[in-house]
DNA sequence: ATACTATATAACTACTTAATAATATAATCA
DNA sequence: TGATTATATTATTAAGTAGTTATATAGTAT
């Protein structure tokens, strides 16, 4: 691991996005299939503002994007490994929760 | 991706911590070997009440972890997914960067 | 014991940002 | 046209947090 700042920067910067758990919810509403605002809003329990500003934060940033169809915005992710590595975090999560094998040859790390 | 409220939570907490470049500069520094936090001061130009915060927080959420020899506390990486988390990241960052064929499927996402 | 060094902690400041409320914009419909 | 709806934006408030300074703690060395 041996990166520039500047990609150091970066990196940080995508992290900081899914950081959020407003954000993830909103992720895991359209990781499948586009969804409007008002539906976002209904499926994750954020209000509107809160959600829209969520959104052009993610827009901005090139995590989603967004088809305008009359009075609606339907936003969808266009930066699927965003998808991969909520998996990937989670599943070390889960693993680190209960592992198979107790491995003491670390155990010094709770002091 | 559908996650419990709990999980969320704790995936947005453990992507929260890699969202600052000061702390993926320290995982830097101690992603092959452990470091004492003199040595990832000097390496990452943080000062040494910065960079013990940092690795508190980071040793508080499993990240990290140190061993104490004397004065010294050396620092080393307990949870090694980060590591795989910021590579893949990383890549994909790069790939969106220079994609080899325009896609103009997406065109709309600028606006 | 005293001086020095490594690390941690506490207090403080400055900055960031999430959430909310209010308002603006624009499309739809009666 | 006026009313309604969907979304975006702006302003504001509150909470969180990164960086810094100062201090505490605990090893080490003289």
């Amino acid at each position: 691991m041996n990166f520039h700042p500047h990609d150091m920067e970066q990196l940080a910067q995508r992290f900081k996005i899914l950081g959020e758990p407003a954000r993830l919810q909103i992720l895991a509403t359209i990781c499948d299939q586009e969804r409007s605002v008002q539906d976002i809003c209904h499926r994750t329990g954020l209000h509107q503002a809160n959600a829209s500003k969520h959104l052009r934060m993610m827009k901005d940033a090139g995590v989603v994007a967004c088809r305008k169809k009359g009075v609606w915005r339907y936003y969808r992710i266009v930066a699927p490994e965003v998808l991969s590595l909520c998996l990937r975090a989670q599943k070390s999560l889960k693993q680190a929760e209960t592992p198979l094998v107790r491995d003491n040859s670390q155990m010094e790390a709770v002091e």
